[in-house]
DNA sequence: ATATTGCGTATTGTCAACAATATCCGGTAG
DNA sequence: CTACCGGATATTGTTGACAATACGCAATAT
């Protein structure tokens, strides 16, 4: 195990939830792998505490569908395939939708401008460093966060916030998913952006599910084969 | 409180499991009014089992959003607006119709048929007993949950079945939210469930939403006045 | 040689006590 | 009379020990 991190005093938030949040962010980086087994004795004496912690940490993990939980087993890393990543995106399509139109349609002035800004912002800086993978990057991620806040609803936001690409981004972590099409996937981010400005729901809509579609299809190619 | 039941043995189900379950039950029964403080030792002398499983149990609703949780102060009972639920029900238009598309699409012959039964009993159960109000009763998301299932989307079926659908019921029971429009979605249904039969996924998507649109629009015009 | 049974070990589920935090209530100052 | 402060009380967060269950391995029988 890399490091092992004293551990978290109470300081007004819970320790399950800090455990929760560095065991998540360890299997997105791969260090805890697909189907590892996550023993609770492990994980409590690595950061020196007590199995309540740790379990409860465990749990929200499972709820969040991080980790799969076994009654009396236990828990491990839950491992993703890229049929899963495709249901993933499937939904995310749709709900990604609403988001826009409903973006397009709600949207404060503030709002608006925060979102060309961060716009802009992603602009210049791919045009500094072309390599760069821009797309499902966190800056990506941020872009679509944003129209979901904008979208004021409440419930949409958390799905597509905590529950889909938070998932997503450990499928990609999983798969290596690195597609290099981040001048499209800019491009696309424009007419989004314009058409939310002008407050077309209509068009926001429909660019919004082209631009997720192109990416669910090389994703669809990539199974394929393997069918 | 109304029961005063012994503690469930440990038998192939955790306890927190089972206590999440009742807990959820009462919220639903209204037996737990919204805003209710849900003290983790007066639970646990109720079911004679220690605090551990409650807490467990209350973390698990929490992640559910049946209840509210603030750290270091406790859990109470989740408060549902009207607008809560119209944002639900927002949310829950764009996935049906994703679930109907792919329902139509991909459903086997034996789904169809089950889901064409179920649909049968409802009509014959209607007509017997013409005041139940058919709409959002069990039966009602039955049939729902049916094509949930024949989307084939693992994802898809989780939200809409897991996460959706408990919490409507729960906003419903918090607002004697009953409307008696049991006939027309009985016709709605019978609609959507040709369109499947036949494998019509454009139909089918465009049925549901008119289904649900013409729900949520009643909701609409509950909340107005509250403007 | 393989499948099955039984035991020892390890892990999870539960419990009751302790520590830390928040809530409540009375007292005091302005 | 109101607002603020401080201690008593109650509730939550955490801990380590105990009970129940699952896993691994060796011995036995077919």
């Amino acid at each position: 195990m890399d490091t092992t991190p004293v551990p978290t005093q109470t300081e007004s938030q819970e320790r399950s939830e800090v455990l929760a949040n560095i065991l998540c962010e360890e299997i997105n980086r791969g260090q805890l792998k697909p189907g590892e087994k996550l023993s609770e004795t492990a994980i409590a004496s690595r950061f020196q505490v007590s199995r309540g912690p740790v379990r409860e940490a465990l749990r929200r993990l499972s709820e969040r569908n991080f980790v799969d939980f076994i009654p009396n087993v236990g828990a491990r890393v839950a491992s993703t395939s890229l049929t899963d990543m495709l249901h993933l995106m499937e939904v995310r399509e749709s709900l990604e939708a609403l988001a826009a139109k409903l973006a397009a349609e709600k949207m404060t002035a503030a709002e608006k401008s925060r979102l060309e800004k961060l716009y802009a912002n992603h602009l210049s800086m791919f045009s500094r460093e072309r390599i760069n993978p821009y797309f499902q990057s966190p800056e990506d991620l941020d872009f679509h966060y944003t129209i979901a806040k904008g979208s004021g609803n409440p419930v949409l936001f958390k799905i597509l916030c905590e529950d889909l690409y938070p998932k997503l981004l450990v499928c990609r972590s999983q798969h290596q998913y690195i597609k290099g099409r981040g001048a499209k996937a800019l491009e696309e981010h424009k007419s989004i952006l314009a058409a939310i400005n002008e407050g077309d729901s209509e068009l926001a809509s429909i660019y919004m599910i082209r631009h997720l579609q192109s990416a669910r299809a090389s994703l669809e190619n990539l199974i394929e084969p393997f069918i």
